[in-house]
DNA sequence: ACTATTGTATTAGGTACTTAATACATTAGT
DNA sequence: ACTAATGTATTAAGTACCTAATACAATAGT
């Protein structure tokens, strides 16, 4: 769909994009994901390279695989709502730590921040 | 120094740490920057690395070079102006997309970004 | 004039990621 | 029992990045 084409590794950007569905419940828990071949045909990528991102999302303990069933969604819903907290820590983080590298200071950078998020709740 | 060592080009982490060392000006317009062959080894890593995160930057305008003199920081403050605030635009406009993505409010981040902030001014 | 230092270019080899083309093992569904 | 669909594994080829080892061109400084 989105044709990933940044300097990041696809198998890391498609890991990333699962991450937030599952964080967001846009794939509830326990929800059947898409099979390896379907998954490659939608984000027009060669199997294995979804098959990587899927089996690293496993080792992380987000997705379960059924041997010959599919795979699914953990129900681990502690473990999902640690997820959504991590990612939006993280991205504090880096945010964070991005602007006290550019010497901008709270109020300027949390003005931004009211700014740009207001001006994207038109719809 | 650092130790470039994420998914992310070495010689694109290069740029970027140049980038911002231009932008917060500690690296002063008109400077000369290191030799080719010096910042390969500050960096611990290849000559041809360098050349072409600085090569890169040229082509943007942020440094000139002299051919048997050296490099030097652009002259053209509004530029440099023009990098900082872009940087800044930038990453905020990258984490307010996160954080929408994320579901969650103007308020929760203003919150977040004000406690991580306050918390590393301790000097 | 000479030398050292600068940026620049070239050629070769290594690693990680991606793709392609298969093949195998397992089992739900019939 | 058979079939189709699942995850999984393997081998080969291509691309981008990084390193290594040189070499060349130009000129500031002596």
């Amino acid at each position: 769909m989105d044709q990933f084409q940044s300097t990041q590794p696809i198998y890391l950007q498609i890991m990333a994009l699962i991450k937030r569905q599952i964080a967001t419940s846009k794939l509830l828990s326990g929800t059947q994901l898409g099979s390896v071949r379907d998954l490659a045909i939608q984000y027009q990528v060669n199997p294995n390279t979804v098959q990587r991102a899927l089996s690293e999302l496993e080792r992380e303990g987000l997705v379960k695989s059924d041997r010959t069933i599919g795979r699914f969604v953990t129900d681990d819903s502690s473990l999902i709502q640690q997820l959504h907290r991590g990612l939006f820590d993280q991205a504090t983080t880096h945010y964070v730590s991005e602007v006290n590298e550019l010497n901008i200071s709270v109020d300027e950078a949390v003005k931004e921040v009211k700014e740009k998020m207001t001006k994207g709740d038109s719809i």
